[in-house]
DNA sequence: CACTAATCGAGACGGTACGTCGCGTCTTGTG
DNA sequence: CACAAGACGCGACGTACCGTCTCGATTAGTG
């Protein structure tokens, strides 16, 4: 639609080996590390090239941690403490992956100077507030969770402790882990 | 100590001017935008006066943002629900400020890369841990936790709450925010 | 000829655009400024368009300079000292008018790439080569210059004077240097 | 006295290795095939190290092919027919030099976009000129030549008679060449 | 009336080089 | 010693053109 008319069209492979170039440079040399030229030859092709699909190397990245079919996998349908702990163990499976834990430090750093990446990945993960949005309603009329609890409270929360682990604590979070964090918010939440 | 022979002192003037430029031009211009020749400017001297002092730029932004006598001031002292409320406000408080906020994100993507600073900046905040870890044990004691809670948990995940409230909803912070965090804690920890 | 099967025909318009705008944009912007896009975009058509014509963008600066149907225009018929005046302000005309002057240095550095273009500007020229031949013998039956005088050596001192008019002194071209010239010419082949 | 003030001296190695690797490379490569890359590295240095001190290539190539101290060698002082084929032969062999063919007519071509360079080559030969001019007066005062003979008029020939022997017929430029042109100069002038 | 073949526009392609920026270091003269 | 000043080597940046290729859509002549 965008580029119906006229003109060569791209080549699917550059687009493809760039983004598997970049995943492989950025768990082998981090996100500082990463260089447009590096990326470039090691997918085949020229910076020239890079620029045309993307606006900047922190755009690549972004679309390179997080492509449009990556999603939480949520898994929601049980009780509520095992769809907490379903989705306590679905972001940290996404965002401990080498690839996203490389990558969201320097993407994070990022956002400050360009707010449309910021502002892309929050829209990525809309779904899981969407999702969980719901299942906190139903979970409200089934008297297991408290009125005044909010899906964004509780996504953000999920989102920081793995962050924090990240960052902090990166092989400590385990399923024991995910276990005592899911058992807190569902005791937490609950009337 | 390291050197108290001979030769011109070291002017105090200048760690204490290029610390104050480092902090103005961080809520400027962001991490990312930070030059070392700009915070020399601004601090009236020179690059090499600046690299006499700190190793690069990223030792000199972490003690801007984190000077030597900041703590998180914990006031611990009531009752859990009211302590525990009190530790998140701190943790925020500190955090939320537009030299940390600014500095933060870029820090930690720079952890990857330096170690050394990764490892000062969970040692300065090492006596929130023990304070907490005591408060804690109290609490075991006094029955109003459960003996499974463990406070590097609770830490880690208040930090990340207010990690991911600076990422991703900066306004959001409000002191309603924090009763609500707070409070889910207060009752995800009882027995 | 070389297009005679089938296939769509060419459009006269282009060539005759893309000429023009290769005149008009040397005019404007100089042999170095001038830009393949520029030409194919001010004369309404493509850069293939344009490489389909000619091999690079020397060899239609060389066709815009100097068409096939240029020559100059050398009036011999006179007496010795008039013919050598006329052959003079000839060559200065051409080598002077905007388009070639501006054109001629570039075309000359390529030379040293493009031999074909070399060959084909002594090629265009080799007329005036042979009317001078013509005439100088004619001259030296006549009396009227010494036998070792060579027309080569002659064209060559005309042409080298006109060019370094062009390059050092552009405005002092005018009928007195002419005249200055051709009679110092005339004086030194005098037998 | 431009940089008398503080500051790390310039390593006047760098200028001089730059011009010479400059000086070879015009002649292995040719002007067109100069890369400033290509003279940074055989020069040992950097293209910001370059760029400090020629601000483009072209000033390079100028400073080069034609340094502070170059001059035509003229040896004026015996007859003037003699004096005229010193002159000759002294800007054949400046300019047939491999270091100035390579890179003059590249040069040439870019007075157009840069006129302090065209400026600073009208000056540096400006002292021919003068020398010329002298020469001339005195022989209009011994006889030997015109009144109305003028020095910027020979030199100008004198020049681009090479120029075009450049350009059109380097083999060509031999003692022979200079033996007849100085002949039809010294004849064309004379009363 | 199809078929063929070269053109047209548009614009991305691989590629080369550009000129600039920032880093962290080094070298001077001065205090 | 430290200071101001500023060039240094280094490495990467993002851009500008080059000349070529790949499209889908014309536009003649040929079969």
């Amino acid at each position: 639609m965008e580029q119906s008319a006229g003109g060569r069209p791209r080549e699917a492979r550059i687009e493809r080996d760039v983004l598997a170039a970049a995943r492989e440079l950025l768990v082998e040399q981090g996100f500082a590390g990463l260089r447009v030229a590096a990326v470039a030859e090691r997918a085949g092709t020229t910076k020239p090239a890079l620029y045309r699909r993307w606006p900047s190397l922190p755009h690549l990245v972004y679309e390179a941690a997080f492509p449009d079919d990556v999603a939480v996998a949520l898994h929601l349908g049980g009780d509520l403490r095992t769809d907490l702990y379903g989705i306590v163990v679905g972001v940290r499976d996404l965002f401990t992956s080498p690839v996203v834990s490389a990558a969201l430090p320097g993407l994070i750093a990022e956002f400050a100077r360009r707010p449309e990446l910021h502002a892309s990945l929050l829209q990525r993960f809309s779904g899981v507030f969407v999702d969980l949005d719901r299942r906190l309603l139903r979970a409200v009329q089934d008297g297991d969770a408290r009125a005044d609890v909010c899906a964004d409270d509780l996504v953000q929360t999920v989102l920081g402790a793995v962050l924090a682990g990240i960052v902090f604590t990166p092989e400590g979070l385990d399923d024991g882990w995910a276990d005592r964090l899911s058992t807190t918010l569902w005791k937490g939440i609950r009337p």
